[in-house]
DNA sequence: CCCATAGTTCGGAACTTCGGAACTAATGGA
DNA sequence: TCCATTAGTTCCGAAGTTCCGAACTATGGG
């Protein structure tokens, strides 16, 4: 097991952050990395939604991430702990992340509204 | 030639905005287009930086950014106008286009201080 | 030492992207 | 009217990426 690599601050790239974004299963684990305190387990992950991910996807999901440079990754004994790189990211890229997760959180209010505007049809 | 399609902008997901900006070259043709007062045809755009584009990859990058919902085209004759759709945009998902185009630009910024310090050894 | 747990790696199938060549559509002469 | 030109689209094969099951590695407890 190669040791986990992390990039720079300086070395992080829009492009890198916004692909690893694109994915709402991995904006979701993002989301919830930020929201637990900034350390969680990966295995804390083991459904988006309602969808279960495979473990090898979700390994995947996390390594996006962590060469993406939005999470850092330690081992602790038998599991990984991530933590959320926000404050680095923010400090290079002022507003980025919010408003990532802002439009995906507004879109899925904006889902729920609908599911019930259909439901009560 | 079918019509060219354009999602309502309640549509818009943030995934598909994300994806279209994740291409660099998407990004700077995005970019573009807000500049020049907001109307520009596709052959305006027919390099990125030093690289040229083939017709076939620029045709299909506007059809993400439009697909997106990022870019309204309309045929005027033989060529086809684009528009920004940011204010759109922003009214739906607020400070998500700013951050990401901030974030592009000084990444371009640190590019260039880079080399004139790569040049200056 | 063996087992359980947590995560990684491998590899193939499915999907996406890229770009050259052939195409369509509108326009401005001759 | 017919042809040439310009602007962009479509097609399609090669190259690259993603997904996920199965096999694997690493750590810690009993």
């Amino acid at each position: 097991m190669r040791p986990l690599f992390h990039p720079a601050i300086e070395d992080v790239r829009p492009e890198a952050i916004l692909h690893a974004l694109a994915d709402p299963s991995r904006a979701a684990i993002f989301a919830k990395i930020m929201r637990a305190g900034c350390v969680e387990a990966c295995s804390a992950v083991s459904a988006v939604g309602d969808r279960v991910i495979p473990k090898s996807s979700l390994s995947n999901h996390f390594k996006v991430l962590r060469e993406a440079g939005l999470i850092r990754s330690e081992r602790h004994g038998v599991e990984v702990r991530n933590h959320s790189r926000w404050t680095e990211v923010e400090a290079r890229f002022p507003g980025l992340l919010a408003g990532i997760i802002n439009a995906y959180a507004s879109d899925i209010a904006s889902d729920v509204r609908a599911a019930k505007t259909a439901a009560s049809q």
